[in-house]
RNA sequence: GUGGGUAUGGCGCAGUUGGCUAGCGCGCCAGAUUGUGGCUCUGGAGGCCGAGGGUUCGAGUCCCUCUAUCCACC
């Protein structure tokens, strides 16, 4: 059940009430690509740092350890150890970041495995199944990601397939749902637009999938090599045709400025790699904007990470500390970064929802984003 | 002491029969990274080629002396 609580122009401030608690939105979703956030961090410590969704990937886990291994130990929350809402990607944007390794076909799509090359077949019916063996919160329709330099032939021939494969989906989810021994026989299903940025491919199917009656509606294939201008343009389009009283999933996106030019524009779920990949990377985000622990000028930095912040590493470490178990590679040094990083990220999110709930997000969000963009020593690419 | 080897950027090494602005790996200094293969990629700085002398149009490469260091033998 999805309700809004309040909206600021096309921003919404909601929530969604799921059979593993309520997220409350805009949220953005901690990645765990194979039911681990990379960086040694236990579902212990997202507790600790405001997490309120954690996502996994289905092609991952179905190389790996393998889905029926996770049905069989009762699912990926008991798994895991993680009793809050859970969603599984689909597996439709390795079709697209695993490229080399793939064939796709009507049917679905051809890979070899990247753990150890076997010929893996996934189509709609058999990532909802490998999710319902998963038992997430939320399944992600199987789609296909065109790359951004994808021809307009080419994309709409894609578009027109995955809009099939999501009856597909569909019908299959249902199906599950009602098996007997399904774990989560309440499991949602988001529809994927697709249509690069070509905008009347976009709309076209995003009216045609939302016939479909989905649980909410995402946007993929973005951020995937087109300006920041071309993705805000495609999101002004394409919005107004996804049902809005489902929930809007931006998949992929982004940096903590692409996340308010989003919500600005009626999203409200978000997920990206940036604060964890980054985190390892020693790239730490800030008020400020992006500071890198790697930069000699932090060898004697006895600051926090960001002064005032209360998460796990700023509450006891200092720059220059950290950035020694960087250099030195240990893996406390990553640790920090990433619990760091999705903290600060985690509290934006709990910022903008304040700020909607009080009719306040335009003001706020030009405030982070001059904060951000401080010209100094930290990098303006936010 | 004798015989042999080695001395090239912070470290480890390449440098062809002497020939253009001396390379490589690691490290260092920066930068990329958007539904994650803890990766990968891209730039950049840094060298009186152990010291001195000689041969040559030209020496990191050849010759002599010295110094340092390693190995073997006495």
């Amino acid at each position: 059940m999805y309700r809004i609580l309040t909206t600021e122009g096309r921003a919404k401030r909601a929530q969604l009430e799921t059979v593993h608690g309520t997220i409350q939105t805009p949220v953005f979703m901690n990645v765990g690509t194979v039911a681990a956030i990379k960086g040694a961090v236990s579902t212990e410590d997202l507790e600790g740092i405001k997490t309120q969704v954690e996502l996994s990937n289905t092609y991952h886990l179905h190389v790996r350890p393998g889905d029926k291994i996770i049905k069989k130990m009762g699912g990926l929350h008991k798994f895991m150890s993680w009793n809050k809402p859970i969603l599984t990607d689909s597996g439709g944007f390795q079709v697209f970041s695993l490229a080399s390794l793939r064939k796709i076909k009507e049917e679905g799509v051809y890979f070899n495995s990247h753990v150890d090359g076997r010929k893996i077949f996934m189509g709609p019916e058999e990532s909802m199944r490998i999710q319902s063996n998963l038992a997430s919160t939320i399944a992600m329709a199987f789609d296909e990601c065109p790359s951004s330099v994808a021809d307009r032939h080419y994309v709409e021939a894609s578009v027109a397939r995955t809009a099939r494969w999501l009856e597909r989906c569909k019908t299959e989810m249902n199906r599950l749902n009602g098996l007997e021994d399904t774990i989560n026989k309440k499991q949602l299903l988001f529809g994927i637009n697709q249509g690069a940025v070509f905008d009347d491919i976009r709309i076209d199917h995003a009216k045609r999938i939302a016939e479909m009656e989905c649980d909410g509606y995402a946007l993929g294939g973005l951020a995937v090599g087109e300006s920041h201008e071309q993705m805000y343009h495609v999101i002004d389009e394409t919005v107004p045709y996804l049902p809005q009283d489902k929930p809007t999933y931006l998949m992929g996106v982004g940096t903590p400025a692409n996340i308010l030019e989003a919500v600005e524009r009626g999203v409200d779920f978000f997920d990206c790699v940036y604060p964890t990949r980054n985190g390892r990377h020693g790239h730490l985000y800030t008020n400020q904007g992006k500071i890198n622990l790697f930069n000699a000028r932090y060898e004697l930095d006895e600051r926090p990470i960001e002064e005032g912040c209360v998460c796990p590493a700023c509450r006891r470490y200092s720059r220059a500390y950290i950035r020694h178990l960087l250099k030195a590679k240990e893996m406390l040094g990553m640790r920090l970064c990433v619990l760091h990083n999705l903290y600060f990220y985690n509290t934006m999110m709990e910022e903008i929802r304040e700020a909607l709930d009080q009719g306040d997000f335009a003001a706020y969000k030009k405030r982070k984003l001059d904060g951000m963009c401080q010209s100094g020593e930290n990098s303006a690419e936010i």
